[in-house]
RNA sequence: GCCCGGGUGGCGGAAUAGGUAGACGCAAGGGACUUAAAAUCCCUCGGGACUUAAUCUCCCGUGCCGGUUCGACUCCGGCCCCGGGCACCA
């Protein structure tokens, strides 16, 4: 027994403990409860960061902590190995992306067995192995049978220099980050999952997530987006196109001054054949970024087409536009324009011209100035012939009823989420498997053929997917005709492996079938711990991707995560860690000088787990220093030549120390496991700590109570710093593993106390305290509290107007 | 631009259901121990006023402006700043 604390040897010897014990390997227990805690795998980039610290700390806590409740708890880990990062690397060093990642792996791995955290690590995948996407691949083939796969055309980044697609990221102020060349928008086909297939439900189920942040909800709510309009057809004056449009305020047909269509419509490009000019913004138009929030950004332009459409109603002619900021990726690439009561519609028209007619007039007769701004609520309709004094919701119905019944109209629930495109043109990803035959089309691969298998090894180039080149896995027969038929080149988009890596954990040895029914015993996660920056695409992709294993009957429940924490980031003065700032942290280098236990603790200590992290060497330093005090505080208990005896009536000094250490039960219990505040839990057991150091031992009752306190002391840190407690639980004196401890209880009637203080406040100034007995009404407490002498001095000669009484907590008096 | 968060001492944060603002920790200052340093321990610590003195008392204070309430960090309206997401970074 030393008497210094040295992490560095606790702590290697507690993991040792833990791996050969086995201690966090579990099988499939039906009598018992199970608890499934899982945080978001991360991506091997090479090396641990203090966000993935933060994250795996808090999934360990929660495991550790479900473990003493007596929960049987799998706690895995695995890598999400495929991605543009080892492409990108490899295209800088020279290297297979395989070999760097299967390097990255074993590196961060060792990280990971460094800070302690509980895995069952025979569990381990890696999604770039054959074995897990093939299950994958599997997936897609069933889902293509289900009709829920579809090939369309969608605007992709094109550099035409390095003849690549780019991923939005790769795209800087519209150039291509490599070439520098302007980067062009360019459509291909692609493959979809019909993800609004399950929009509906989606949506639905969110309301039946109590165990997710309302803010996630919200989000993935507002990225849903479900609304309720309607289809118009639009016929073109002298030509056979129609343009089809939808909206959610049909109220204003009337008010239809133009419309506005993408510059990638089928009609643009008729009046691009007819026009230079138009043919020129087309052009100029094909520049940029696919993504949304360029697009809402990006100056609005347009040109007209030379074209009309027919107002649906009134035949009048509504000159069609072509915008920038309509996009052939949403929607149908067309808007109907009502500039007088929409922003965008009104800019749109100030800018070239185009005329503003008023339709909506406000519900309380107000007059309008439509020289400065749209009008965008509810009213009363006019200038809208037949319709005129209709409410807005009124000529909602009267106008659609008249497009169904003209056929040029029909009522539509419209959702804001898209397909999901999954196809990418690169090489570093799990080969989709199809086969592309000259004859039958795209056909999907036999399920006897799976896995489709990358080839590993290859080294990628800055111009794209390498496979279209390797003969080797290009070529291939057609499964319907036999012929010679090439495979599809196409990798899946990397949200594809981890929106189902967490039912795979509960089997990862099945190689028959994707899932067994060990997934029925583990499934759902109970707690899912990860970045806030995933809170709508990860977790609906995988929420998706969950119900329809449940439609293929793999897994029996509606949704994967039942409880889930979204953590935040970890700064550094104020900006996210990263390289390029030159702000990084390395774990490693902590783990050395402290321990993990420090390094845990600090991050569990420095702020709520939502909220972000503001990192402190100096906090870091606060974290070493409780935990040496707390050991020599357990180490001078051990030491005392005191022998502990319960007496037959505690003192009160001794009352009050047990009156602390069961509200600090208490107070811990909650914020683990209801509030998962762990820095209010840390605050809770360092107060506890301080109590302890300053209670002087006297008497073996002394000595009793001590033992008590430090054991649950211990026991309430375990889960946040396992190693230190290991040890001290040892140097308590029990040989039972801390870690299959049961978690200490508290007491009510310790918690009961004969007095409390309450607090006078006069016109809302807090001018007094008092001592109030336990069973005191509220007449004794208003005569207590008018006896104070301050009391008096604000009260004397004013009428008390209100006496209001708060038990247990104030006396508030207005004069 | 749109959606979702956040803003409290010198710093990280606490205040759980509208009821004592600043728990816990860091930094700083002072002291003890030491030949010295480190480590450790003790004290002070939002700003200001008052007093011989005090752990008394008073005023101000939770991004800004306004409102509701006996009472607002907390609720409502408007604004400013910072962060996350916006469909090919993961």
């Amino acid at each position: 027994m030393n008497p210094h604390y040295q992490a560095e040897h606790i702590e290697p010897a507690a993991q040792a403990y833990w791996d050969t014990h086995k201690t966090f390997q579990v099988h499939e227990d039906p009598s018992r409860d199970k608890f499934y805690c899982l945080a978001m795998l991360p991506y091997p980039s090479g090396h641990l960061h203090m966000g993935h610290v933060r994250n795996y700390t808090i999934g360990d806590v929660i495991a550790r902590a479900m473990r003493m409740q007596g929960k049987n708890v799998l706690q895995p880990m695995g890598w999400d190995a495929f991605g543009l990062p080892a492409e990108n690397a490899a295209i800088k060093h020279g290297l297979a992306p395989s070999q760097w990642t299967y390097e990255n792996i074993a590196h961060m791995r060792g990280q990971l067995q460094k800070l302690g955290l509980g895995y069952d690590w025979s569990r381990e995948l890696a999604t770039c192995d054959p074995d897990y996407y093939r299950w994958e691949q599997w997936l897609f083939l069933q889902m293509y049978k289900k009709g829920l796969v579809y090939k369309k055309a969608t605007l992709v980044n094109w550099d035409p220099v390095d003849q690549t697609v780019l991923a939005n990221e790769q795209v800087i102020n519209g150039r291509g980050w490599r070439s520098d060349a302007l980067v062009e928008l360019r459509e291909i086909p692609q493959w979809f999952f019909k993800i609004t297939d399950y929009a509906e439900e989606l949506l639905a189920d969110l309301s039946q997530m109590p165990g997710w942040p309302e803010q996630v909800r919200t989000m993935q709510q507002h990225w849903v987006g479900r609304s309720v309009g309607a289809n118009v057809t639009f016929h073109v004056d002298n030509r056979p196109e129609t343009v089809e449009i939808f909206t959610t305020r049909v109220d204003t047909l009337m008010g239809t001054t133009y419309l506005a269509i993408a510059p990638q419509h089928a009609l643009a490009i008729q009046a691009g054949l007819q026009d230079k000019d138009v043919q020129a913004f087309i052009d100029d138009c094909a520049h940029g970024k696919t993504s949304e929030a360029e697009l809402t950004q990006m100056e609005k332009r347009g040109v007209f087409t030379g074209f009309y459409a027919l107002h649906p109603l009134t035949g009048a002619r509504l000159p069609i536009w072509i915008a920038n900021f309509v996009l052939m990726n949403y929607g149908s690439g067309a808007v109907m324009a009502v500039p007088a009561h929409d922003e965008r519609d009104f800019a749109f028209a100030k800018k070239y011209h185009l005329p503003i007619q008023q339709v909506i007039m406000p519900a309380n007769n107000e007059p309008i100035d439509l020289h400065t701004a749209a009008y965008t609520p509810y009213g009363t309709l006019i200038n809208s012939g037949e319709f005129d004094g209709l409410s807005s919701e009124a000529a909602l119905k009267a106008i659609s009823s008249q497009l169904i019944a003209l056929k040029v109209g029909s009522w539509q629930v419209h959702f804001r989420l898209r397909d999901w495109g999954i196809s990418r043109q690169r090489y570093w990803g799990a080969p989709i498997p199809m086969i592309n035959c000259t004859v039958c089309g795209p056909q999907p691969v036999n399920e006897t053929d799976l896995p489709v298998i990358l080839p590993e090894g290859l080294t990628p180039s800055e111009k794209g997917s390498v496979l279209k080149e390797h003969t080797e896995f290009l070529e291939t027969t057609c499964p319907l005709c036999g012929e010679k038929a090439t495979r599809e080149t196409d990798t899946f988009d990397t949200f594809m492996e981890s929106s189902w890596y967490f039912a795979r954990y509960t089997c990862p040895d099945q190689n028959e079938h994707m899932l067994d029914e060990r997934a029925l015993y583990w499934l759902p996660v109970d707690q899912y711990i990860g970045g806030i920056e995933h809170a709508v695409m990860h977790l609906l992709y995988a929420r998706f991707i969950y119900k329809v294993l449940r439609d293929l009957k793999l897994v029996n429940n509606d949704e994967p995560f039942t409880r889930l924490l979204t953590q935040g980031m970890v700064l550094k003065d104020g900006a996210k860690m990263s390289k390029s700032k030159g702000n990084t942290v390395d774990p490693n280098a902590l783990i050395e000088k402290y321990g993990a236990d420090t390094v845990r603790l600090f991050s569990l200590f420095a702020a709520p787990p939502e909220q972000s992290l503001e990192w402190s060497d100096a906090g870091v330093e606060g974290a070493y220093r409780y935990l040496k005090r707390l050991y020599k505080l357990v180490y001078a208990h051990v030491s005392s030549p005191i022998k502990a005896s319960r007496p037959p009536e505690w003192s009160s000094t001794q009352q009050t120390v047990r009156f602390h250490l069961h509200q600090t039960i208490k107070k811990v219990t909650e914020d683990l496991f209801t509030r998962q505040t762990f820095n209010t839990a840390i605050a809770a057991i360092m107060e506890f700590t301080n109590i302890l150091q300053k209670y002087e031992i006297n008497a073996p009752a002394d000595q009793a109570l001590m033992q008590q306190s430090l054991e649950a002391l211990v026991l309430l840190l375990a889960p946040m710093t396992p190693h230190i407690c290991h040890y001290l639980w040892q140097m308590l004196g029990h040989d039972t593993p801390l870690a299959l401890c049961p978690w200490p209880g508290f007491d009510y009637s310790v918690l009961n106390r004969a007095s409390y203080e309450m607090v006078v406040q006069i016109n809302g100034k807090v001018r007094a305290r008092l001592q109030v007995d336990e069973n005191a009404d509220e007449e004794a407490i208003k005569a207590l509290a008018l006896q104070e002498e301050n009391v008096k001095k604000y009260i004397e000669g004013q009428t008390i107007k209100k006496f209001i009484v708060v038990p247990k907590r104030l006396v508030s008096i207005v004069v």
